[in-house]
DNA sequence: CATGAATGAGCTTTCATTCAT
DNA sequence: CATGAATGAAAGCTCATTCAT
C-alpha cells in the first residue's frame, strides 16, 4: 500500500500480472484485475506501460529472461555437449510444464492477439534457441570431421520443436491421463542427442558401434 | 442475402468462424463479427448452433473428421511399416500447415476456453492417434523378438508430439524465415522411424546390433 | 404429439403455461419454452393467441374461474354465514398459498408489465369478490336492525384485502421462518367474521349476550 | 451532461430507477433505460452499483430507512399504546400509497427476481415490524393480567399482513374505482387496535376490565 | 505520481414476433 | 393447421482507454 516509488510500482505490476496469468489464463487478464490486485488504479498502470500490449511484451520479454536464466543454470558445470543438452531438454520442460499460463504467452499465443507485438520480439526466442544451437554445435566438434545433415541452427529448431511439441500437449491438456509424464519426458530428452548425431552424421554412433 | 436454405447458412457460419479464427484469433472472435460476415443477423446463427461453443465443438468435430480422413488416405496402399509412418507424418503435417484455422481450435486452443466442451470429445483425437499407434505396432512386429523401451501408446504420443511440436511452431509463426521449412518437415519425417525403432529395442538398427 | 385439433393445442398450451408459470415463475415463461414444452413451435402458439399478452389474460381468467369454482365449492353445506365466511377465507388463502406463481400473476403482477391487459377483465376479480359481499350481507342480515358502519362491498374489499395481505407476505417469503404460520392463518380467518359484525354495528357482540 | 461530483450521479442514478420501476414495473427496467434517463453511459452505473442487484438493495435499503424514520416520527409524542398503534397504521399506509415506487421494490419484488439479495436484508424489515411489535406490547402491558392469544410477534405480522394487504391491492390498481379509499384506510386503521385486544386477551373489551 | 469519473464499443444470449411456404 | 428461417431489439455486463484534476 505505502510504496516507495514510480518504479516499485511497476514492478509491482508486473509481477502481478505475471502471477494472474499463471493463475487465471490470459482471457482473465484486465487491467481492472490487475490494478484492484496490486492495489491502485486501472489509470496508474497507464503512467507505466503505453497499453496492455506494451505490458504484455515486457511480460514476455521478462519469461524469455526466466526462460535463458533457467537453460543457462541448468547447463552450468558441464562440458560433455550430450549431458548438457539432455539437461538443456530437462530445463526446458521443467520451465513450461512448471508455468503453463506463462509459457502459453510466450509462446502459444497467437501472434494475432498481440498485434502490435513487434515481430523481431517474438526472436527474443532466439537466444533461447542459440543456447541450443551451440551445445549442438559443440557435440558437432567433439564428434569431428563428418558432414552435417543439416545446420546448427536448423538442429536447434528441431529440438525446440521436439521440446515445444511435448510442453504443449500436456498444457492442452490433450494427452490421455493413462500415459506416463515421466516416460514422455525421459524418452523425449533422450532423443534431443540423436539430433547432433545427425549434424555430426551418422559418425556419432560410429566408431563404437564399430 | 438471398439463401437456398438453412444448409447452407449453417456451412457458411462454419466456414467463416474458421475464417476468422484464423485471421484474428480465438479471442477476437464473436458471434457479431461471424454474422457480419456471413451477411446474417447474430440471431440467426443460434438458429443452427446451440451456443458458441457448439459452433467451436462442431468446428472441432469437423477437423477431426477430416484429419482422420487425410491420414487414412495417406497410409492407403503401402503395408511396410516405416513407410506408412512417414506418410502418415507428411500428412498430419500437411493438414496442419494446410489448415490452421482447423488445428488451432482442434489442438493449440487450451480447454480453459472451451469450457463446456465434454472432456471425451477432445479424445476423438484419440481415434487419430491410434491409426499412428497401430503403425508403430505393426513396425514393431515385423523388427520381431526384441523388447519395446515404451509402449505404442507412448511411441504414439511421442510421434504426435513430434509432428505438433512443428506444425505448431510454424503456425504460431515462431520460426524465423531464413530457416528452410522443408529442412525441417524433412527431418522431422525421418525421425519418426526412430520411434518404431524404440519399441522394437535397438534391434532394429540390425546390422550393427547383432 | 399426435393431436387431434387445434382445441386440443390451445388447451395444451394453456395448461403448459400454467404449468410453467407455477414451476418457473412470469419471467422464465417465454414463447419459445412453452412451445418447446408443449411440442410444438413457437410459431403455433400465434395461431391460437394474439400475442403474449392475450396468452396471459386467457390465464388470468382461467386461474379466477378457477379461485371461484375453490370458493364455491368451500360454501356449500352451509348456511350459516359466519361458518361460510371462515370457509370461504380458508379456501382463498390455500389457492393462493398452493398456487403462489399462479396467484402472483392474477393479483401480484403490476399492471404495467400487462399493459394491454383491458383494466375491466382485471376486474373479474369482482365476482370473486361478490362471494364474499354476499355473506357479509347474509350475516349482516342475521344480526339485524342496527346501522353498517360500511357498506358490503367495502367490507369485501377489506376482507380481501387482509386475505391478500397474507398470502402475499408469505408468497414473497417475507415472513420469519420462526413464525408459524398456521397461528396466522388461524388468526387471520377467525378475524374475518368481525367484518360482519361492523356492517351489523357493534349489535352483533350482543349485548343481548351480555 | 456536466455534473458536479459522483454524489450527484449516484443519487441521481436511483432517482430514476424508482421512478422507472413504478413506471414501468421491475422486469422494463433495464440498466440501458436508467441510464439514459439519468443522461449517463449504463458503463456509469456500474462505476456506482455493482451491478443490478446492488442497485435494488441499495433501494431496498432506502426504502426501509425511510419507512422507519417515517413510523418512528409518527409514534412520537404519544405514550397511549392505542393512539400509538393508530398512528403507526396511517404512517405505514401514507408511505406506501405515497412511494409505490420504494414500496414495490420493498415488499412486492418476489425474492426469486432479485436471487442475489441476501435473505438477511430482506429481514431489514424486522426493525419495522419490531416497533409494530413494542406497541402491542405496551398494549398488553397496560391491560393486564391476561392470557394472550397469540405472541406480540404473531400479533405484529398479523398487523403488517393487513396492512400490507391494503397498500398492495391499491399499489396494483385493483380496488374498484367507487370503492372510497377513505373508508378503507379508516377501518383498516381502527382494526388494528383488536389485535392488541387479542394479546391482552378478551379483557381490553373494557366492560370485563371494569 | 496518481486518481475518480466517464466513455463507447463490444460481448453472448434471449426474446416476441413475422413471413413465406 | 403448422412450420423453419429469420429478424431487430434488447438485456446485463466487461473491457481498454482517456481526461480533468
Amino acid at each position: 500500500m505505502a510504496r516507495n516509488n514510480g518504479t516499485d510500482l511497476r514492478r509491482a505490476i508486473l509481477d502481478v500480472s505475471r502471477r494472474l496469468l499463471v493463475e487465471q489464463g490470459y482471457d482473465q487478464l484486465s487491467m481492472r484485475k490487475i490494478a484492484s490486485q496490486v492495489g491502485c488504479t486501472a489509470t496508474s498502470i497507464y503512467l507505466h506501460f503505453r497499453n496492455k500490449d506494451d505490458l504484455m511484451h515486457t511480460l514476455i520479454d521478462e519469461g524469455m529472461e526466466m526462460l535463458y536464466a533457467n537453460l543457462s543454470a541448468s547447463a552450468e558445470g558441464t562440458t560433455d555437449p550430450m549431458e548438457r543438452l539432455e539437461r538443456l531438454g530437462r530445463a526446458y520442460l521443467d520451465f513450461g510444464i512448471g508455468n503453463p499460463e506463462y509459457y502459453e504467452v510466450m509462446f502459444l499465443l497467437h501472434p494475432k492477439h498481440m498485434e502490435r507485438y513487434p515481430a523481431e520480439k517474438y526472436r527474443s526466442a532466439r537466444r533461447n534457441l542459440q543456447i541450443f544451437a551451440e551445445t549442438l554445435g559443440q557435440a558437432h566438434a567433439a564428434a569431428v570431421h563428418k558432414q552435417a545433415d543439416f545446420s546448427p541452427q536448423i538442429a536447434a529448431t528441431l529440438v525446440w520443436s521436439t521440446l515445444h511439441g511435448l510442453v504443449s500437449i500436456l498444457i492442452a491438456q490433450r494427452v490421455d491421463v493413462s500415459v506416463d509424464r515421466e516416460a514422455l519426458y525421459a524418452a523425449t530428452v533422450a532423443r534431443l542427442s540423436s539430433y547432433a548425431s545427425n549434424i555430426a552424421g551418422r559418425s556419432s554412433h560410429p566408431e563404437g558401434a564399430r
